[in-house]
DNA sequence: TCTGGGGTCCTAGGACCC
DNA sequence: TCTGGGGTCCTAGGACCC
């Protein structure tokens, strides 16, 4: 008989259950970790209906003994790398999905440790006994339904599914079950009369195209007859980089924007020089009076991490809203870069002085120099550099927009 | 009922090239 | 010269997830 091999492992109220460990006289009360917004509530908070992403005001209606304690980051990592590490001394194919969860592939690791039923037992216990987490898991042969499974073994349990009652464990369930299913397709859904699982999985794929497109609908249609084929993935790249913020949409204009745009665009190119990345593709994303929201994005050729390249990108496309929107009470609400490159070796065919730029990696010096540079251009001919070539492009200089771009030549 | 910050993926239309 | 098909890239918006 086959083994269901794959593992879906959640921590149970991973940021409140921290809070309790490291300050246990908080044992059995009702906890919530959050400022402003609910992050994460113990199980005794729950019962009065508290949830995450709840509004604190809201949730304290619901609860009024509620415990609110403030976040500390740094604790949740260790704790979060603890229990990967137990993950990883059972199988080296663990995909963590975010701090507090992970698939594991444990197919290989059958006749070391026992059955996959087994080694979720043993992952519980150690997980309890090196942290005192509760960790719920789901344990079948599909990373969905493994999933779905430890949603549904929550708190502090786990649910087998063993091959052959894949149908009868997943028909029953309601719709939202499903990974790809939110307030908008449970409701488009609800208006076909389909409200379990099982009602997807006998539902023609045409009358599900019509109403969710092709995608959603192929991807709804297969996971409801149980059919997922993607394996474990041990490491997954980022793909976008960003930063919001929210605040409320009363400022107007480039000026009063501008610092907002800086804090932003700090943080985005300190976490992509972090990483070693840069990035072709800059987006704005402006809020209105309204809450209503839009976009301006801006490819350009060459990746970059620069603060002041990106900051000169996003001053033209939020320039762009301001003349569309003039009218409008706006607030800037976030910036995100994507279509990542890698780190580049990169060598300023501009003035600059190497000794001024300190030291780092080629890419770190590379991006400093061209932050450095940016400046200068705009002191000397009144301009932003939009992009820097990979390749000296001096014949690519081009000043008909406004902006010119950079020669950046690599070593 | 949009309050938080960080992401992923998909769609649709247009530009452009062969 | 016109029509058509296919592919790729870019832009803007939206749904969903933790």
């Amino acid at each position: 008989m086959d083994v269901p091999g794959i593992l879906h492992a959640d921590l149970d109220a991973f940021y409140a259950a921290v809070a309790v460990l490291e300050n246990p006289s908080l044992v059995g009360k009702a906890v919530a970790v959050g400022s402003g917004v609910v992050l994460s509530c113990t199980y005794e908070a729950r019962e009065f209906g508290v949830r995450g992403g709840m509004r604190v005001v809201d949730a304290r209606a619901r609860c009024p003994h509620l415990i609110l304690v403030e976040g500390v980051f740094g604790s949740y990592t260790e704790y979060s790398r603890t229990v990967f590490d137990i993950f990883e001394s059972y199988t080296p194919f663990v995909e963590p999905l975010s701090i507090d969860e992970a698939f594991l592939d444990v197919t290989g690791s059958v006749h070391l440790f026992g059955s996959p039923a087994d080694i979720a037992r043993r992952i519980r216990r150690d997980v309890r006994k090196q942290t005192g987490l509760a960790v719920s898991v789901g344990v079948t042969g599909r990373k969905f339904l493994s999933k779905i499974a430890s949603q549904v073994a929550k708190p502090d349990g786990m649910i087998v599914v063993q091959p052959g009652q894949e149908l009868e464990f997943l028909h029953p369930l309601q719709v939202s079950h499903l990974w790809g299913v939110g307030p908008v397709t449970e409701r488009k859904l609800g208006e076909l009369g389909l409200e379990t699982i099982g009602d997807i999985a006998t539902t023609p794929i045409d009358a599900l195209i019509a109403m969710l497109g092709s995608a959603a609908a192929h991807h709804l249609h297969a996971l409801a007859n149980n059919h997922d084929p993607r394996p474990v993935e041990r490491t997954r790249r980022a793909r976008s980089v960003g930063a919001q913020s929210a605040l409320r949409p009363e400022r107007r204009t480039m000026e009063d924007l501008l610092p907002i745009l800086q804090r932003l665009t700090d943080r985005v190119a300190s976490r992509l020089r972090a990483k070693g990345r840069s990035a072709r593709t800059v987006t704005v994303r402006v809020r209105f009076g309204d809450l209503s929201s839009v976009t301006r994005s801006a490819t350009v050729r060459s990746p970059t991490a620069s603060t002041a390249a990106l900051m000169a990108i996003e001053r033209r496309l939020l320039q762009k809203v301001l003349d569309r929107y003039p009218k409008h009470e706006i607030t800037l609400l976030g910036v995100s870069t994507s279509g990542l490159g890698f780190d580049e070796p990169i060598q300023l065919a501009f003035d600059v002085d190497d000794d001024a730029l300190g030291g780092g990696t080629p890419h770190e010096i590379g991006s400093r120099a061209l932050d450095e540079s940016v400046d200068e251009v705009r002191r000397r001919f009144g301009r932003d550099i939009l992009a820097h070539g990979s390749d000296l492009l001096s014949e690519r200089t081009d000043f008909s927009d406004g902006l010119a771009e950079v020669m950046i030549k690599d070593d």
